[in-house]
DNA sequence: GGCCGGTGTCTAAGCGCTTGCATAGAGGCG
DNA sequence: CGCCTCTATGCAAGCGCTTAGACACCGGCC
């Protein structure tokens, strides 16, 4: 007679239960105002009827989706998908699941903004990676009162995580220029005009100021800078290495994906990887080893952690309306391979 | 006296514009039925109230959440990462959003499997990128009825799309083979269990026909298996290099990321590609071009479309219980850059 | 003029939960 | 022993939409 086709309702549980369907609610829910005995009772209904509560009326009555929306500007890219990832299982371990928002501009125009249908009563918050959010979607997304927490980034009365990329590009000219070089050259990414997305600048100031704190020439022909690609960092790169006199003998770069660019450059104008130069990046890239790259690694399944974990935060506090943004910075930590070392003896030290 | 603080209902519209909610429905879902002054009556009241129908409310309704999931293996990966975002893209021009199942397997124990929470009611289908479903999801899924199209390899009943792992791997072997190559060594993923996971063992069959054909002798020490990734291929293609002895002149690659790693071996190696080794990859890789390297393109944006296309199509066919599972094909295409060229001319030829 | 088939619209019954409030018992207390 | 306080449970009103079926109205027809 058990109707093994239609799935079972809170309902059924109820009836076999021979109690109502509020206390099956509560009871399930692990609420109080249940009575051990009857919560015990329903539990075992539930698990032999196989009951599951409808995610969709669960979301109807109690106006939550149990759904974040992860805002991405390409979702292909490894950083992206990497942070995306880590946010999927953090997510996921807190009883969320990830609706993707791939916002990658299209080959015309500019990229997809954030729509009140994307958002509204579809999910309980979102966590935007490194995507600069314009004016109409902070409003948006004040307006339809979704948590948001950012990556990379900060957002006014947000939370945010992300590391400290002035930290992580100083350690790194630090670490070549602890080597002893003093030809340095830094391939960067072009600057946002969005005043919120402070990466690419702050990099760059780490490494100028790295320079100037040694008392070295700050050159702005050797200051680069790429759209993130390691293609446009290759082509950088051989430019460089093709004009400049004296060649730099070592080169910093903002992420492990221009390194690698760098590093395919310089092995095809015959230059060796670091006899001739030294390569540094930031990231710790799957392929880093491969390329034997010395680089700032950062951590995506802490920030993906800290990421959920603030973004849930926020949607509490917001139930509570007491919400108090926090920031929160994730370590960084140098790895040596073998991409960088002492430069070349000089002939000609130019000193004296 | 407007609210603006509430966002409207349906009941809003329908008092603001003199009928009743199931009108409103009707006119604004484009049924007939309506007459069309009242259709624009009704949406230019919507309009005004900035109405829009709650997602959660409708999928109660009418059971539909116009959510799919999109299943991979490694979200962080190039391929699943690329593949994921055709994906995204094309349902998003069909109205649908994506829901991420990042299955990936935990450091200890295997995959995560699909469960029926994650499924049920959540999602009116999935997209499942070349992972090899279990038995017990299989039935999960067919329990649930959740309609399912696959990715990279054929699902019993179901509908696919992909590329011809034969073709493919054929294209990039015939490729040496034709500029003159003879000693010709394959690295490749290694088997999968699941026996619907076909592309390991159809890009090697592929390979070793290639050379039977000609009548060249296949190597077993020749055709190496990696778990994919461009760390264990370099790892191999030293090893083969080393203890090789004639050294192949050639390589296939399964994949891009396989060739990659193979590329840096050799340049590590001290063998020019493709003075001393040409290599052949399959993908089209972002950062294929980078390496300069060959290779047989797939088109993720067709396969995301087709996919979508097969989904909505299986979704609606279900609904009439009228299925007919179907098999796209997508065409590949060789690339040739400088990671190929012509043998070099040995001294000794063995032959007479 | 009565009958009929369309249209256009409405009524109301769901969809399957959550939750505020009412209520019935069970003790504890004076 | 009556009263009050708690606790466990039930009742029922939502949540905001979809949709089957009822119904009124209209013109056309014999």
């Amino acid at each position: 007679m058990a109707q093994r086709s239609a799935p079972s309702t809170i309902v059924d549980v109820a009836k076999a239960a021979g109690v109502s369907v509020a206390t099956v609610s509560r009871a399930l829910r692990g609420m109080d105002r249940v009575s051990p005995s009857t919560r015990e009772r329903v539990r075992r209904v539930a698990d032999e009827l196989s009951y599951l509560a409808s995610p969709t009326a669960t979301s109807l009555a109690s106006g939550q989706t149990r759904i974040i929306g992860v805002v991405v500007p390409f979702a292909s890219r490894w950083y992206f998908a990497s942070m995306m990832s880590a946010i999927a299982k953090a997510m996921r371990d807190r009883g969320y699941q990830v609706l993707l928002f791939d916002v990658e501009p299209e080959p015309c125009g500019g990229r997809l903004e954030l729509t009140r249908s994307m958002l509204w009563k579809r999910v309980d918050g979102v966590i935007s990676i490194n995507v600069a959010m314009t004016e109409g979607e902070l409003e948006l997304l004040r307006g339809v009162h979704v948590p948001v927490v950012s990556i990379g980034y900060d957002l006014p009365d947000r939370s945010s995580v992300g590391i400290d990329d002035y930290a992580a590009a100083r350690t790194a000219t630090d670490h070549v220029l602890d080597l002893g070089h003093r030809e340095v050259a830094y391939i960067g990414a072009a600057l946002e005009p969005n005043e919120l997305v402070e990466t690419p600048r702050e990099r760059r100031r780490a490494f100028t100021e790295a320079i100037e704190k040694r008392g070295l020439p700050l050159r702005d022909e050797w200051i680069l800078a790429t759209d993130w690609t390691p293609q446009h960092a290759h082509d950088l790169t051989v430019d460089l290495m093709r004009s400049a006199s004296p060649r730099p003998t070592a080169i910093v770069c903002a992420s492990d994906e221009i390194a690698m660019g760098t590093c395919l450059a310089l092995t095809e104008l015959g230059l060796g990887v670091p006899e001739d130069v030294s390569v540094v990046g930031i990231d710790d890239h799957t392929m880093a080893g491969l390329f034997s790259l010395t680089t700032v690694r950062q951590d995506f399944v802490a920030q993906g952690e800290q990421a959920a974990a603030l973004l849930l935060e926020s949607i509490a506090a917001q139930e509570r309306s007491a919400f108090q943004p926090q920031r929160v910075v994730i370590d960084t930590e140098l790895i040596v391979r073998g991409s960088t070392a002492p430069p070349r003896r000089q002939d000609s030290d130019g000193s004296g």
